[in-house]
DNA sequence: CGGATTTGACCAGCGC
DNA sequence: GCGCTGGTCAAATCCG
């Protein structure tokens, strides 16, 4: 085991060199074990990333996260274009009345803890994306053989086009359902188990045709009652109706704008953006190992939930200018 | 019956 | 160059 913590380890530090972005922010902390399937190297800035669905203010207000480093989450709730009437943790589920009972669990959810507290600590983990060098160029082979082997994955055929990554997106939250409501209609398409954790990561794709956004869940090994979502890309379309009000305001359309502009409507982004560097501005390097070293010394047991967070934003944003 | 989920296979990138 | 890993596809299955 100590191998494969080692590796990941190591697999994040490369990938960040090696991306050799300069520009934008870096993920850590504790959550990176919980991350480590995702590249680093292709989250979006948090600049981005404050166009992203779920609404801290909300979430922070609801919850009534008033960690040390509030000033973070103060921030952005002081950002106008977060209202906070638009999401309220109980429309996440809790507070829907499901109670979480419920049943199936699967469908709907519910952001509730046992303990009847909602807690729910959202984070970004911001960072940029590829471009350094465009690797994945996913499948974009052919099929059609004549029926040999078992099956291909062979679809679409495309020549020496590179699919780009786009931005991604990723908080973490407590919840007992793996799968947020986030407004949307999402259709899973594949689980893979995640090396070294008990807990197997999901993924999911918009099911409005058009819509190429996808995202990720998975939950950590470490804390259970913390899961980790990912989205990819941007919707082009208002979140489907058929939601009741629910999560219907998740979501605002206006937050998954189109690709076309490429520039953030929040003004605030910059703001934030400093804030955050000056809070976590230490190097990225020694973060790292701070980390692996708390976490070996202390073991992980559950984390408070402050102390989550304490460790999760000043560590996510330790981002470097060159 | 239709659509979503499950699940094993396949593929591309990266590490060693 | 091989092997591992994450990510995706798609046939089979499940469920409303």
């Amino acid at each position: 085991m100590s191998d494969e913590h080692r590796d990941h380890h190591v697999y994040y530090h490369d990938l960040f060199h090696d991306n050799q972005k300069p520009a934008s922010n870096i993920i850590s902390g504790s959550s990176a074990y919980n991350l480590q399937g995702f590249d680093p190297s292709s989250y979006i800035s948090f600049t981005e990333s404050l166009q992203a669905p779920i609404d801290y203010n909300s979430l922070a207000s609801a919850f009534g996260l008033s960690p040390p480093s509030s000033d973070v989450f103060s921030s952005i709730e002081s950002n106008p274009n977060y209202k906070p009437t638009a999401v309220e943790v109980g429309d996440l589920g809790g507070g829907g009345g499901d109670g979480g009972g419920g049943g199936g669990g699967s469908d709907i959810p519910v952001v509730s803890t046992p303990n009847s507290s909602i807690s729910s600590s959202s984070t970004e983990i911001g960072a940029e994306e590829d471009s350094g060098k465009s690797k994945k160029d996913r499948q974009s082979k052919e099929v059609e053989d004549g029926g040999e082997s078992s099956k291909k994955v062979g679809k679409g055929k495309k020549k020496g086009e590179k699919k780009q990554r786009e931005p991604r997106f990723a908080f973490m939250t407590k919840s007992e359902v793996d799968h947020l409501e986030d407004g949307y209609r999402w259709r899973k398409y594949g689980q893979k188990a995640v090396k070294n954790s008990p807990y197997p990561r999901s993924y999911y794709r918009c099911t409005t045709q058009k819509c190429g956004v996808k995202k990720r869940v998975e939950r950590s090994y470490q804390d259970p009652s913390v899961v980790i979502t990912t989205y990819e890309g941007q919707h082009n379309h208002p979140v489907p109706a058929t939601l009741r009000g629910n999560a219907a305001g998740i979501f605002p359309p206006s937050m998954f704008s189109p690709p076309t502009g490429g520039v953030t409507p929040f003004p605030h982004h910059q703001d934030l953006l400093q804030m955050m560097n000056s809070q976590g501005g230490s190097a990225g390097s020694n973060m790292y190992s701070q980390q692996n070293q708390q976490y070996h010394h202390h073991h992980h047991h559950q984390l408070p939930d402050y102390g989550l967070l304490q460790d999760i934003i000043p560590a996510m944003f330790f981002k470097q200018e060159p």
